[in-house]
RNA sequence: GCCCGAGUGGCGGAACUGGUAUACGCGCACGACUUAAAAUCGUGUCUCGUAAGGGAUGUGGGUUCGAUUCCCACCUCGGGCACCA
C-alpha cells in the first residue's frame, strides 16, 4: 500500500495546474461568467497570514466548485504594495522599497501557490509598479477635472517628535503609530477627496447590492445620513442670525437657550456687542489647543461660555435665548450651532444643569409644519467626511499635479494646479537617498529638485510637481476592474472585458475595511461610472466577510506577542489539503475563532482514510455493481444497508453543495467526515466514491486529483461536472421516528416512508412501551408529522 | 448612549421552516495489535441515579402538543460608531 504522501501529490498537482493553465480565465467566453474576488493581501514583511488562507480557501471552494458547473471563472490575484510598513522596514533597513516589493512579492507568490490556490496567475498585478499606477494616477486627474480632488487646509494629526503629518489610521489611541507619540492637532493643506458628494448615493445604493446585513449597517452607521430641519434664530438688534440643525424642531417650543462651535465665524463677528470678549477668546483659545483625545475623552465635563450681550429670538415663539458656545457642540458637523432643548436632549440638559440654564416642558408640534412656518428648511446630513488623500511619504504613488505660480495668477480661482499630461503619466517615483521626511514634514521628495522643477505643461513656465504621495487605498480603489484586462496599455480595461466581466460576483473580505477600502472603491466606481468609463452602479453585486483567527492565546496574532503561525510549518508537517480543510472546519466562516495545533489532527486523519478507501478501491478488483455489500452479511441486510447507503450520499451531496453556497464550511466537512466513516465500514463502489472525491475536490484539490487520477480519469477533476443529488433518494424508504408522550421522547419505532395517520397510530398504540406508559390514560390528542415525530397528548 | 453579533459537554462546535439537543472533530478513559512505544483500530465519554426515571442550551417569564429555535424583560461577552444635535 502506499502511503500518502501530501508533499509529493500537492507539488505533483500544483505543476500540472500550472503548467496546463486550467483555471485561467477567458474573456468573452459564452459560458456564463463569474467574478470570484478576494482582498489582495498586504505585501507585509511577515509573509503570508492563515487569515489570508481563511478568506482565499473559501473563495477558492466556490471558484472550484463554479468551474465544475460550468462557469468561466475568474479568480485573480495580485499585491497591495504601497504603503506605511514596507517604508517603514526602508528607513530602518537602508533598503530600496523597490527591492522589498520585489523580494516581499516573490515570498507571497511563493507561499500562496504551495496551498494550491486556483488563481488566475496570468493576471497577477501589484499597485507598485508604474504600469499599474499610471492608471491610478489617470483616475485621480479624471477626479480632479471634475473638481472632486482639491486642496485644502485642515486640521491633520501631527507627531511632534517626528515632525510629520500621520493619516488617521496611521493614529492609534491618540499616539504615533511610529513612535509612540502623542499626537497633535495642526492645520496643514492637504489634497481631499470628496466623497460626501456620493453621500446619498453610497448610502441609498446598498438597497441593490448583496452584501451581509452587518456590512451594511456599518456603512450606514459611518454614512451616518440623518434627516432634520436648519431654522434660523435671529439675532437681537442685528441682521445676522444664527443658523441650526436639529432631527427634533418638534421641540423648538423647548429651547431654552442656542450654543455655537468655539470655532463658528458668527463669534468674530458678532465680537464688538460682546462684552465679555476676553473670557470668550480664552476660552476658543483653550479649545484649540485641546487634542483629539482630551476632546472626546470619556465622562467629560461639559465646559462653555455665555457670549454676554448677545440674545437669540426663538421663531417660534419669539422669546429671547442667552447664545453660549461650549466644545460639546461641532463645528465640522451640521451648521455648527444648535438649538438647546434640555427637556428632550440628554446633553443639553447636563449643560443646562451645570450652567443654571431653564429647563421648561412645552408642546411638542409637527416637525415639518414648523419647519416651514418659521421659514427653515428639511435638510439631509451626513456624518461622512471628505476623504484626506494626500500623505507626505516617499512610497505611494506621486500626486500628478504640478504648481505654477503664473498660471495661478491668470486663474484667480484656480490654485495653480495643472495636471500633468496623459503623454507623461505615469508620474514614476525617483529614487532618493533618504525615505525620512524632511523637517518641515514634507515628503522626502521634495528633497529632489532635479524630480520636483519641472516645466508649466499649460504656459512653459517654471514650475514645481506636487511632493505629496497618494495613501495605500488609491490603488486598491480600482484593482478590481484591472483584473479584466491587466496588460492594457491604452486604457485602464477595455470596456469590452468591464462589461464582460463586472461587476465582481462575490468578493470576501475583512469586516475591518468595511468603512475605509469597501466604501473607497465604492466611492471611486460611482465616479467612474459617471464618467461612462464603467458599466455598472455597484463595483460588486455580493460581499461577504470572514472571522478572524486569533492566535492559540487567545490574542491577536503579532510577531511582537510571538504567538504567529507559520503557514509554511503547516503545509510542511500536514499538507496544503489538511490545512485548508482544517481552516474550513474550525468554526463559522464569519466568526472569530481561534486557532488550536492539536485539532489539525482531525481533518488529516480524515485524508487518511479517503486515502486509504481509494487505495482499497484501486487495488480490489471492482464487482460490477451499483450497489454496496456489507461485509459478511447475508444479502437482505446488503439491501437495506445498501439503500441507506444511497440516501447518505446523495444527503451529503445536498449538504455539500448547499453549505458551500452559504459559506458553512464547517458542517460541509463534518458531513463528509460522516460519509467517510460510513465508508470504512462498507465495501464502497467505485462509482460512488468517486461522487464524493468530486465533492471534496474544491476542499482538498491535491488528494482528490491524485486519487481520481489512479482511478483511471485522464482529465482535472476540476473539469468533471458537479454531482448532483436526487431528491428522491434523499428520505429512506424506512424511518425511524420517536415516539413522544406529553412531549417528552418514549420510544421510537420504524415506519415506512410518508405512512399516513391512519396506518401509523395502530402501530404506535401497539407498542409495549406506549402501552405501559397510557395505562389508564386517556388520548386527547394524537400529533403526527409525517417523516418526523408523533406525539401523544395524554 | 447608538448599531451589529454571540452565550449549548473538558474544548472547537452541530441542530432544516418550531419536531429525538449535544452531529462532526479535538481531548480523555478502557481494550486490541506490539517486547515496548508511536501510529492504527474498537468501545465509552452532558449530568444526578444501581435502575426505573429526573434535570440541563446565560437568567426569569410567555406562546405551543412540542422551544437552542418565536415573543417580552434582563445579565454577560465580542465587534463597530460616538458630545453627530
Amino acid at each position: 500500500m502506499k502511503e500518502y504522501d501530501h508533499k509529493k501529490i500537492e507539488l505533483k498537482w500544483q505543476k500540472d495546474w500550472e503548467k496546463k493553465k486550467i483555471f485561467s480565465a477567458i474573456n468573452g467566453s459564452k459560458k456564463p461568467k463569474f467574478y470570484a474576488l478576494i482582498e489582495f493581501p498586504y505585501l507585509s514583511g511577515s509573509g503570508l497570514h492563515i487569515g489570508h488562507i481563511r478568506s482565499n480557501t473559501a473563495m477558492d471552494i466556490i471558484s472550484r466548485k463554479r468551474w465544475m458547473e460550468g462557469y468561466n471563472v475568474m479568480y485573480p490575484i495580485g499585491y497591495d504594495a504601497f504603503g506605511l510598513p514596507t517604508e517603514n522596514y526602508a528607513i530602518k533597513t537602508g533598503k530600496q522599497p523597490t527591492i522589498i516589493n520585489k523580494e516581499n512579492t516573490e515570498m507571497f507568490r511563493r507561499q500562496l501557490k504551495k496551498i494550491g490556490f486556483a488563481f488566475d496567475w496570468s493576471r497577477e498585478l501589484n499597485t507598485a509598479n508604474p504600469a499599474y499606477y499610471k492608471w491610478t494616477q489617470w483616475i485621480f486627474l479624471q477626479m480632479f477635472k471634475k473638481g472632486l480632488a482639491y486642496k485644502q487646509k485642515t486640521m491633520i494629526n501631527w507627531c511632534p517628535k517626528d515632525k510629520i503629518g500621520l493619516a488617521n489610521e496611521e493614529v492609534v489611541n491618540g499616539k504615533c503609530e511610529r513612535c509612540g507619540t502623542e499626537t497633535i492637532k495642526k492645520e496643514k493643506e492637504q489634497w481631499m477627496l470628496a466623497i460626501t458628494k456620493y453621500a446619498e448615493r453610497l448610502d441609498k445604493d446598498l438597497d441593490d447590492v448583496d452584501y451581509l446585513e452587518r456590512i451594511k449597517a456599518q456603512q450606514r452607521n459611518w454614512i451616518g445620513k440623518s434627516e432634520g430641519s436648519e431654522i434660523e434664530f435671529k439675532v437681537k438688534g442685528d441682521s445676522q442670525s444664527v443658523r441650526v440643525f436639529t432631527t427634533r424642531a418638534d421641540t423648538i417650543l423647548g429651547v431654552t437657550y442656542v450654543v455655537l462651535a468655539p470655532e463658528s465665524v458668527l463669534v468674530q463677528n458678532l465680537k464688538s456687542q460682546i462684552t465679555n470678549w476676553n473670557e470668550v477668546e480664552k476660552y476658543i483659545e483653550k479649545v484649540k489647543k485641546e487634542s483629539e483625545q482630551e476632546r472626546t475623552k470619556e465622562d467629560k465635563e461639559k465646559t462653555g461660555v455665555e457670549l454676554k450681550g448677545i440674545k437669540a429670538i426663538n421663531p417660534a415663539n419669539k422669546e429671547e435665548l442667552p447664545v453660549w458656545i461650549a466644545d460639546y457642540v461641532l463645528a465640522s458637523y451640521g451648521t455648527g450651532a444648535v438649538m438647546a432643548v434640555p427637556q428632550h436632549d440628554s446633553r443639553d440638559k447636563e449643560f443646562a444643569e451645570k450652567f443654571n440654564l431653564s429647563i421648561i416642558d412645552r408642546p411638542l408640534v409637527d416637525a415639518e409644519e414648523i419647519t416651514k412656518r418659521v421659514g427653515g428648511k428639511m435638510v439631509t446630513k451626513y456624518k461622512l467626511r471628505d476623504w484626506i488623500f494626500s500623505r507626505q511619504r516617499y512610497w505611494g504613488e506621486p500626486i500628478p499635479l504640478i504648481h505654477c505660480d503664473r498660471c495661478a495668477l491668470n486663474d484667480p480661482d484656480g490654485q495653480g494646479y495643472i495636471p500633468v499630461p496623459d503623454k507623461d503619466l505615469p508620474v514614476v517615483l525617483p529614487k532618493v537617498k533618504s525615505y525620512t521626511p524632511t523637517d518641515t514634514g514634507e515628503s522626502p521628495l521634495a528633497n529632489i529638485s532635479k524630480w520636483v522643477n519641472v516645466k508649466c505643461p499649460k504656459c512653459g513656465g517654471k514650475a514645481r510637481r506636487e511632493t505629496d504621495t497618494m495613501p495605500n487605498w488609491a490603488g486598491s480603489s480600482w484593482y478590481y476592474l484591472r483584473y479584466t484586462d491587466p496588460k492594457n496599455k491604452k486604457e485602464f480595461a477595455s470596456a469590452k472585458n468591464l462589461k464582460y466581466w463586472t461587476p465582481v460576483d462575490w468578493y470576501n473580505g475583512g469586516m475591518e475595511h468595511t468603512t475605509l477600502h469597501l466604501l473607497y472603491s465604492r466611492f471611486w466606481h460611482k465616479f467612474l461610472y459617471d464618467m461612462k468609463l464603467v458599466p455598472t452602479k455597484e463595483p460588486y453585486k455580493k460581499r461577504t466577510a470572514h472571522g478572524m483567527i486569533l492566535a492559540e492565546d487567545g490574542e491577536k496574532m503579532s510577531k511582537s506577542r510571538g504567538n504567529v503561525v507559520n503557514p509554511d510549518e503547516i503545509v510542511k508537517l500536514y499538507g496544503a489539503d489538511t490545512f485548508r480543510l482544517y481552516e474550513m472546519f474550525i468554526g463559522p466562516f464569519d466568526q472569530t475563532v481561534t486557532w488550536n495545533t492539536n485539532s489539525i489532527i482531525g481533518p488529516r486523519r480524515f485524508l487518511e482514510k479517503v486515502w486509504k478507501i481509494g487505495e482499497k478501491i484501486t487495488t480490489q478488483k471492482q464487482i460490477n455493481s451499483s450497489r454496496l455489500t456489507l461485509k459478511g452479511s447475508d444479502t437482505t441486510k446488503n439491501f437495506s444497508v445498501s439503500a441507506s447507503f444511497q440516501t447518505l450520499l446523495n444527503k451529503t451531496i445536498k449538504k455539500v453543495s448547499e453549505d458551500i453556497e452559504s459559506m458553512s464550511f464547517n458542517t460541509a466537512v463534518s458531513s463528509m467526515m460522516v460519509l467517510v466513516n460510513e465508508m470504512e465500514k462498507q465495501d464502497v463502489d467505485k462509482k460512488d466514491f468517486k461522487i464524493f472525491l468530486q465533492i471534496l475536490a474544491p476542499f482538498a484539490p491535491h488528494i482528490t486529483e491524485e486519487l481520481w487520477n489512479m482511478l483511471g480519469e485522464k482529465q482535472s477533476i476540476n473539469k468533471s461536472k458537479w454531482p448532483k443529488w436526487d431528491e428522491k433518494k434523499i428520505i429512506d424508504d424506512k424511518i425511524k421516528i420517536a415516539v413522544q408522550i406529553n412531549g417528552k421522547v418514549r420510544t421510537e419505532i420504524m415506519v415506512s416512508k410518508d405512512m399516513s395517520e391512519g396506518e401509523i397510530k395502530p402501530l404506535v398504540l401497539k407498542d409495549q412501551k406506549i402501552i405501559s406508559w397510557m395505562e389508564g390514560k386517556e388520548i386527547k390528542k394524537f400529533i403526527y408529522v409525517p417523516n418526523r415525530i408523533i406525539n401523544i397528548v395524554i
